[in-house]
DNA sequence: CGACTATACGGAGGCAGCCTCCGATTTGTC
DNA sequence: GACAAATCGGAGGCTGCCTCCGTATAGTCG
């Protein structure tokens, strides 16, 4: 794991910067599965170019999300301390699923990756559902959550609901989806 | 709505039947996105014949599900009568849920058509979406289902369960996630 | 049975996207 | 300023989508 990293030359460090710009607009208006071509050539560079930076389209995706899984891991290190257990792992989940949710078919992307060893986006994943363990771990030691459910099940239901809120008209769909499950739909 | 259908020529009859049986087959190894002209290749008939007969890829799902969403809309019938009637809404949800996770990328293509009405998916969805109407006002009025919960938020969340289901190894996936919504995650 | 017409067939062709490969260009250094 | 190493760019091969129209065939009628 050792981050050698030879400082790149003048142009494809700028071409670099580029690509990222038009990649996080393109994927901003049309989902992670936009045009890697259309990309390429929104930032002035040759397609051949796009795919040295990035071979993948995951390691496109990653380098563009990066940022906000590093502020997403911090959080869960601080929620580990809150007093209140069921709804610290609630606020890890809604700050993890609004990162889910910030591209169209991003949440597929993360659930497959879950068991992906090869994706450059496993590592970060896999970080993350380590961090999210010991929040479910504490909250299920407070008997405030089933003690039955398990760290897969809510991972894959929580991209389901980033997913739903995506095909959700309002705005504000993923919280209240959250509540939702938390709470359960039986009338209380 | 009148369904004027003068006979098909033999020939045409036989590809008709051939397509859908590849494109079955089709769908159930890669998903709805399966390669068109694959399944038009395997049915050893032009590219063009299929697109005749169906002049879309949703013309082509629609046809392959319609006897499962027909089937689904009697079940509709006999649940309302049923004594139970969260439990009622439940089973149907559990058979619609089914339904929609019959394919890879099927979730999607549903929740999708919900909002557009010149989808030749969209008169099927709708008229379950009226049946599950019924389903749910019942069971708000027997005081088991949370009264504040709506009709597209329940279609969302299942779509979202189905969609999670595959993502998820275990097979029992979208009974034992639809268990989980209804009660909730927190303990009891 | 043979001819004629509506019906249906098939695949070429144009477009777009993925990804690789390698000759041409540019940077940084001595 | 020249040279090697680093980087660029896009042509090319592939797959898939969908349309269009010349060709073939089923069914009918004399």
């Amino acid at each position: 794991m050792d981050t050698e990293k030879k400082p790149l030359r003048a142009d494809a460090r700028r071409n670099y910067e580029r690509l990222l710009e038009e990649a996080r607009r393109a994927f901003a208006a049309h989902g992670v599965e936009a045009s890697l071509e259309e990309i390429a050539r929104q930032a002035g560079v040759g397609i051949g170019t796009l795919y040295r930076h990035f071979p993948t389209r995951e390691a496109l995706v990653e380098t563009v999300l990066r940022e906000g899984f590093d502020t997403q891991a911090e959080a869960a290190r601080e929620l580990l301390d809150s007093p209140e257990p069921l709804n610290a792992l609630k606020a890890w989940l809604a700050g993890m699923g609004e990162q889910s949710a910030r591209y169209r078919g991003l949440p597929e992307l993360m659930v497959d990756v879950l068991n992906d060893e090869t994706s450059p986006l496993y590592a970060s994943c896999h970080a993350m559902r380590d961090q999210v363990s010991h929040l479910v771990e504490r909250a299920k030691a407070a008997g405030e959550l089933r003690a039955d459910v398990t760290v897969p099940e809510i991972l894959v239901m929580l991209h389901a609901l980033s997913w739903a809120s995506e095909h959700l008209s309002g705005d504000k769909g993923l919280e209240r989806l959250l509540d939702l499950v938390f709470a359960g739909l039986r009338a209380s």
